[in-house]
DNA sequence: ATTTATTTTTAGGTATTCCTAAAAAAAAAA
DNA sequence: TTTTTTTTTTAGGAATACCTAAAAATAAAT
């Protein structure tokens, strides 16, 4: 058996080594889940005699085709319930991820996969983050930020790079979701602002806000 | 802040006290929950310090307003994710329990809100059991078994009495399902047997199966 | 190449929730 | 009313998952 917690350390080193590709530190998972250096050399030792973890003293650790297959399930949960929040329950984008950090703990595969028929097999979760299929095929979607676009270009927004409930409360004040379809106006060389048009609205976007907001690209 | 061990002792508290009406003893909590008894003794004394329990040495426990709160708020969730289950991800009845066990525990008004609205506000669960009001209130409904029905007495089936899982799938098999019209044609002196019929099938059916369907009276 | 700073691990504790075995209290039987 | 049985509690432990403080190893800076 596999416990709530070690699901959650499984999760932040696979999240951890999406990112750098290399060993996941011992203060980098310290960090991701607020706990102490001194806990998670503790956690990772467990983890090493469970098989779901390789790990060499001073070195960091990475993860064992065990340990993976449970992180990728869990995130597959996660967003799977993220999706039925938003889609069937009528949650708001900033309202779903402290119920579904909960929810991505249940454990039964049945559920798991009557949810997703249910949710008819949806590639994206609401963020725009790929969701697992059953056998641990992510479907991954080239993306650049607004930010990045020229002026003039063309996108369709697939998701967000950022999850803080103050800027996705922004978002759905400014009727950005996604599927939006926006076009680069103008940037504003003082502060690197931008000018944006979209569904026959025209808004300006501070910087913060265009790096954080993912369009499709080709 | 409730753990999810303290909230499956106060359900089995309020489930017992429901039945005989008397204050709940160690023993009975203890086979309930399938515990020893000196851990029963342990965490009711930490009930009692949070002031969900009232509780007297060798005196057995009730419920105080607070705790019964929070048991009957369990039910809810417990039967709301069943009646989800059943009726939106398709389970069939005996797969639910262990599920639902784990989805009581959620944590999230909102959530348990969102997904009453969701079900169209379900009075009865798929076992037939009264899913308790945000406010708590019960709808409950006089029942009997099938068991204490007359000969050529009718009624509408309205729930089980046993969580039992071969008992269950066998109701499957009989395509006996809650709202089904049921007519007792005869009963058999030897084994206490019945015949019935329901949906213009006719089948025999034992005692303790007859004494386990409960049909709606008046 | 040393010294300094950072990271990681070890050592020793705490809280939760379970356990068994023994003692104490209450209930039932003789 | 005593004795016996049952129930409940206490005492002492184990596993999980945290913690702080100190030691050890590694990395960075002089």
């Amino acid at each position: 058996m596999i416990t709530r917690s070690e699901e959650n350390y499984l999760k932040a080193i696979f999240s951890v080594h999406m990112q750098t590709k290399k060993n996941v530190s011992t203060n980098d998972i310290a960090n991701l889940l607020d706990t102490s250096p001194a806990s998670v050399t503790e956690m990772i030792k467990k983890l090493q005699e469970k098989k779901l973890v390789i790990y060499e003293k001073y070195n960091g650790v990475r993860l064992s085709s065990k340990g993976e297959d449970n992180a990728i399930k869990t995130i597959r949960k996660h967003r799977l319930w993220e999706t039925f929040l938003v889609n069937k329950l009528d949650f708001s984008w900033s309202e779903v991820h402290d119920v579904a950090e909960q929810l991505e703990h249940i454990k039964s595969n049945k559920l798991t996969d009557k949810l997703d028929h249910f949710l008819n097999y949806p590639k994206f979760d609401p963020h725009g983050e790929p969701i697992p299929t059953k056998n641990g095929v992510f479907n991954f979607q080239e993306r650049i930020s607004i930010f990045e676009m020229d002026i003039n270009e063309e996108g369709i927004i697939m998701g967000v790079s950022l999850d803080n409930k103050d800027f996705l409360d922004h978002l759905t004040n400014l009727k950005i979701s996604i599927g939006t379809r926006v076009r680069v106006l103008e940037q504003i060389k003082f502060d690197q602002s931008m000018k944006i048009k979209y569904d026959s609205r025209t808004e300006h976007i501070s910087k913060e806000i265009a790096e954080n907001i993912l369009i499709k690209i080709n």
